[in-house]
DNA sequence: TTTATGTATTAAGGATATATTAAGGCTTGG
DNA sequence: CCAAGCCTTAATATATCCTTAATACATAAA
């Protein structure tokens, strides 16, 4: 252990000192590339500095607390937005979805335990590199790290939805998605868009792709086939 | 509430025990069955012992996260394949497709709604009471998946209607469907058409397959029967 | 053989789900 | 601030599927 290499960024925010220390301690030990900051206000500076893939921010800190901070990088977008998990007491249940509320994207509960922490940082950051989704019999290529589609050679790049659309139907070629669990997945559970929505994202894509590798199953979804 | 009687085994799998505990709570109330796993390992080895039907896993833990789980019960052929639903934090967007990949058949985005919880977990496992049918004597497939069927090596896809009218004459080969049974089953027991519309139905059905396989039984009902 | 009953077959219309288009509101980049 | 592109909606068009109804056929009972 520890011999692993990583070429991204974790930036930890925590105002007492001991925390940082530990975490830091851990996760270089791990072989983490680890930057520190001591409130809100510098870390927010940090992050634009250092442009890190993964921020652990303290929920509770005097000045700026984690919500503040979170808010704050979120809205701001000139930032290269990083994942960013929170560190929170045990009890403090409600603060949790209060932070995924404001943009967290998971949180951590104190006391932290070492293993844990380590391979849920790895996890996260594995998850941040994900693997692209080739198809060879249809010579579709989705490539998630460029935000571009390649079909037979040709170079598209897909408005958000029509990608997240596409992503999702071609993981799972011929297999039929319903229009709920399209909705949940590219919109969100509390789905607030109507179903005709998806058509025309579904139009879209046909007119880009061709009619041929989005099929109708009228009643039941769609579904991406190969040829 | 909580009165309806479920005999099958599902298995939920997370590291931290508030998750498990708010999960089971819920579940156990509805009438499910729930079994308990605090980690990748352990939740593999439950899996073999209890063959639940459902497992309900947390993508993110320690030593072993929820993909390699995935990964590794959808390529162990000991183990009965069950439904594998992934729980995700919300802004991990693409991590549900990347779940979708490695072999999971749904997720649940945290924090968890205990209704939404229920109904899909409802949902899943009716899912399973029609699972795809598989007739070797009369080399048919039927793939709900992916809504078609595969007769004699041919692919087919077929219309709503029909392809719940095989699929149910299919489930019983052998077995008298009469009238009043299709009729609930497909359109349910306020059923509004007329029995001539059964009928119809069959004869595309046979158009499609041959005649050789639906037979009727005058006077009591349709069965589908291997050659 | 005739009649009664239940099913088969066909075509047409209605019903429903999806396709298509255009427009408006929003966001974003220059 | 303007221009461009994106997302969503709404209105309309289209397509496919479903159902009905009319007629033909088959079988068994009278």
């Amino acid at each position: 252990m520890g011999n692993e290499i990583h070429n991204k960024e974790i930036l930890l925010i925590d105002d007492e000192e001991d925390v940082l220390e530990f975490l830091s301690y851990n996760l270089r030990k791990e072989g983490f590339r680890v930057h520190l900051a001591h409130n809100g206000l510098e870390g927010i500076k940090k992050i634009k500095e250092l442009q890190p893939t993964l921020v652990i921010l303290d929920l509770m800190m005097p000045e700026m607390d984690g919500i503040e901070v979170c808010q704050t990088v979120r809205s701001d977008i000139s930032i290269l937005q990083p994942i960013i998990t929170l560190l929170t007491s045990r009890a403090e249940d409600y603060s949790q979805i209060a932070g995924l509320d404001a943009g967290a994207d998971d949180y951590l509960t104190k006391p932290i335990r070492p293993r844990l922490l380590v391979s849920k940082v790895g996890s996260l950051l594995r998850r941040n590199e994900r693997e692209n989704i080739i198809s060879r019999s249809t010579n579709l290529i989705i490539d998630r790290e460029r935000f571009i589609v390649i079909l037979e050679n040709e170079e598209l790049t897909l408005p958000k939805k029509e990608f997240e659309l596409l992503e999702l139907l071609a993981s799972k070629p011929g297999r039929v998605f319903n229009r709920e669990q399209i909705l949940s997945t590219i919109w969100g559970d509390s789905a607030i868009v109507g179903e005709r929505t998806i058509d025309v994202h579904v139009r879209k894509l046909r007119e880009k792709l061709g009619n041929d590798y989005i099929r109708t199953i009228k009643g039941v979804g769609y579904t991406y086939h190969e040829k």
